[in-house]
DNA sequence: CGTTTAGTTCTGAATATTCAGAACTAAACG
DNA sequence: CGTTTAGTTCTGAATATTCAGAACTAAACG
């Protein structure tokens, strides 16, 4: 992993900047998500990047919280796996999840203002559209996995 | 605008904790999202908040970069209101944004990669689900006006 | 059940962010 | 073109975040 150093640095930036993470996580991220298997040990993840234990361990329960990393044990060790969640399941569900927060949030302001103006109108109108967004999700999920079972045919 | 003092406050939080803006943004947006016609003054943000002029330039600042808010100036006056982006088509624009974003850094990593293991694979898949949720977009909005001109029958 | 291994939680120093207040700019009024 | 109005940018203090190092916990080895 070590020609990835800087590539690493560069990609980290991205979720530090933008997505609001310290930097460990976005290193980790990225660390991951370029080994071949995406996944490494907490040991690997302290030597690698030289940081302390602590700022791993909180990192990696920052990013299990936001369903980027999952860990598992192998066979009754001790040592635990830290890998990158690729499950897409998973990640649809993170991406709905988003939709439901984002649809609670307007709904909540549209019954808060409880007026009837042009604003509640467009208002109504973003709800309307993330429940059509939602209800399209089912259907675009099903087209791709049919898509993936037509090319493993 | 007395009467939803705290609330503002209560779902500013979201925007702090969650999407790591600075307090004065979430406490703007909340104030835009639930005045009647969404819009408001510099001068009247700095009176209602009690937070000074530079708090309230580079909040602003920082929700135009976003795209959740815009300004305009009214007839040559000098005065700019701002308010919150409920535009449809930007609203759209944004999201689609993103996807590119994520598009774009998935398909780096897969580059960097340049292996073949199971992890590639699903990477791939990934970013074929993004496409098709990419893909699929144009249609969603399309019905999504459809139903507009149908209610406004 | 003492020891080791693997990680977590606590404490505080280094650093970054947020914001107030002052200095500044740019438009337009008179 | 001086003055006012409306906001921006700069500087630094207050506060929050990030992380290192130490103390701790919990599992399982022997």
């Amino acid at each position: 992993m070590e020609r990835y150093r800087e590539e690493i640095e560069r990609l980290s930036t991205t979720f530090s900047e933008k997505d609001g993470m310290p930097p460990v996580c976005g290193r980790i991220i990225n660390y991951l998500f370029l080994k071949p298997d995406a996944e490494a040990t907490f040991e690997e993840l302290i030597t690698y990047f030289q940081v302390s234990k602590s700022a791993v361990s909180n990192a990696l329960k920052m990013l299990e919280q936001r369903g980027v990393v999952i860990s598992k044990t192998r066979y009754g060790q001790r040592k635990r796996y830290f890998s990158i969640n690729v499950n897409i399941d998973d990640i649809l569900n993170v991406i709905s999840e988003k939709h439901i927060q984002m649809k609670g949030y307007v709904h909540e302001i549209i019954q808060l203002r409880s007026s009837d103006t042009e604003v509640d109108k467009n208002l109504r109108n973003v709800l309307k559209l993330i429940n059509l967004i939602n209800e399209k999700y089912p259907q675009i999920i099903a087209e791709f996995r049919n898509q993936l079972n037509n090319e493993n045919q």
